[in-house]
RNA sequence: GCCGCAUUCGUCUAGAGGCCCAGGACACCGCCCUCUCAAGGCGGAGAUCACCGGUUCGAAUCCGGUAUGCGGUACCA
């Protein structure tokens, strides 16, 4: 059986969490089996759809790598795919058609009912304790009721209808499911009143049409599956098999959401995750290799993955996680990769700065390159990578006076340590400045006066980069290089006898 | 309300009758490493496998019921 499956968004908002998901799992399983993988765009919600966010979720799932086989044009590019076009909107004749041949053969009519019939009709069956339906009010007109309400006129819907029964599949993921088809809400609307076609009707012309194999997508489908099965038989099409992942949820453990969650993959994006930890993550979201490696790029999703191992409960959302993830990756990427990768970040990050005024030189990639090993394994998301680095270009360094003074040390001691590394790193300098050379001397200097190393270290570090938490110490200087690592230890120490008054000696 | 699905450490999960008084990972705690912060290493704590019955010599694993949660129930997708 040739294998194709399809990720069907809708661009009624950015790209979602959940659908990168379906995505993945579908992209994975198009991989595993060497089928395909469709795109199809479902924006026959005209109101809400926006090429804004079309282009959104294009970009997001482009960005994480989930190439299509199969796709609309996307900007001057091409449609890919002997089954196009992929958008709905473009697909309007093809719906037609379908209606018309389920009106000629009587599985489908035009209903004429008005909105306040209908809620009268569902009032009455909520006081009855029924479960809301349609009563099938236009069910049997006659040709002349038909044309009385057109004389009225009443822009019809088209109603499918659903049948008396039950409907049995068995669900990949979640094994055999029977539905009664009274619990499907009566016959379904399948074309709205100003003509066009609705979802479930959609849906299921298209994955017909386009010889879907696999539905692989979100178990908030599992009820409305008994619809489209319904629809495919009654459009003479093949059955293709279901599979219903489990939702991705808020801590909470309802259906992650915006209002409780962080559900735009660009918004992770933008704090600096990459793309192999959100794979990753998403990956082993309803599925485990089973193995006990957790750290998974595409490529081995796709060797290990099974739609049989995805399970059936329901997925919190665990952001620690994904930010561990996170980390392994970034300590995973190439030199190269990682400066290409961080250095937007980086400039964004001066960029604010500069626009409020602060002196900032605009660093190249090669500036990145030298301190990048430094600051690897301390980036958990690309975004800070601004505070792990700015001390090295702005111009004028913000120093707090209070943290100049180690813990364990008093101003005098402050004042002594720093002019004294002042001198000996002057002196370093005039040989080579590189990390050892510093290291040694100011090694020696605390073994000489008693005191700690990481004291002294630690008022040299504010005084050099403003900050409590670095980078090592010795490398950072020289990125820094003595000109400026000098001129700080100057500003520091004149700041120290400045601000902080010597109380008793 | 009705229908459907689900339920193993806080979280993601392994587990498909004896290997499980339940394994791994994240988070947490401690120790080691260490100039700070990380990273890394080692160790710890953490789940009466939702509950109740049944089947079986034996159940997290099979069956039934209950509870709870979630999803669906639109001229949204």
């Amino acid at each position: 059986m040739t294998v194709r499956v399809r990720i069907a968004p809708s661009p009624t908002g950015p790209l979602h969490i959940g659908t990168a998901r379906t995505a993945l799992f579908n992209y994975l399983f198009a991989r595993r089996n060497g089928g395909s993988f469709i795109l199809r765009l479902e924006d026959t919600d005209v109101a809400r759809s926006s090429i804004e966010y079309e282009r959104d979720i294009l970009d997001g799932l482009h960005w994480l790598g989930l190439e299509w086989d199969e796709g609309p044009e996307v900007a001057g590019l091409p449609a890919r795919g002997p089954y196009g076009p992929y958008r709905q909107m473009q697909r309007l004749d093809s719906y037609r058609e379908a209606v018309e041949r389920l009106l000629r053969e009587d599985k489908a009519y035009y209903c004429y009912c008005t909105p306040e019939e209908l809620a009268a009709d569902r009032l009455a069956q909520e006081a009855a304790h029924q479960p809301p339906h349609y009563v099938g009010r236009c069910a049997h007109l006659t040709p002349e009721e038909r044309r009385s309400r057109e004389a009225e006129g009443r822009k019809p819907v088209i109603r499918f209808r659903i049948g008396e029964g039950v409907v049995e599949f068995d669900d990949v993921v979640r094994g055999h499911i029977a539905i009664d088809t009274s619990a499907l809400g009566g016959d379904l609307v399948i074309v709205r009143s100003d003509g066009t076609p609705l979802y479930h009707f959609t849906v299921t012309v298209d994955d017909a049409a386009m010889a879907i194999s696999h539905i692989i997508r979100g178990e908030d489908h599992l009820s409305n599956t008994p619809k489209h099965i319904l629809l495919f038989k009654a459009l003479g099409a093949e059955l293709p098999k279901f599979a219903h992942l489990p939702l991705i949820l808020n801590p909470d453990r309802t259906k992650m959401s915006k209002r409780k969650s962080q559900t735009a993959i660009d918004d992770y994006r933008e704090e600096g995750f990459i793309r192999e930890a959100l794979v990753n993550h998403l990956g082993l979201l309803g599925w485990a290799s089973g193995g006990e490696e957790e750290v998974f790029g595409l490529d081995e999703l796709v060797e290990r993955f099974e739609l049989e191992r995805v399970h059936a409960g329901g997925a919190v959302f665990d952001r620690e996680r994904l930010e561990w993830l996170n980390g392994q990756w970034i300590r995973r990427l190439s030199d190269d990769d990682l400066v290409s990768r961080a250095l937007p970040y980086l400039m964004g990050d001066l960029e604010a700065r500069r626009e409020r005024g602060e002196a900032v030189r605009i660093p190249t990639e090669d500036d990145l390159r030298v301190l990048l090993p430094l600051v690897r394994e301390r980036l958990p998301v690309l975004s800070s990578i601004g505070a792990m680095v700015d001390f090295l270009f702005v111009e004028e360094l913000q120093v707090n006076p209070a943290l100049l003074v180690p813990k364990r040390w008093d101003v005098a001691t402050t004042l002594e340590g720093l002019t004294e590394a002042r001198r000996l790193i002057a002196e370093a300098g005039d040989v080579s400045f590189e990390a050892d050379e510093l290291e040694a001397p100011l090694r020696a200097l605390c073994e000489a006066r008693g005191w700690k190393a990481g004291d002294l270290f630690m008022a040299i570090r504010v005084a050099v980069t403003g900050r409590t938490a670095t980078p090592p110490l010795f490398d950072t200087l020289v990125c820094l290089g003595p000109a400026r690592t000098l001129e700080r230890l100057d500003t520091a120490r004149a700041l120290v006898e400045e601000t902080v008054p010597l109380p008793h000696d």
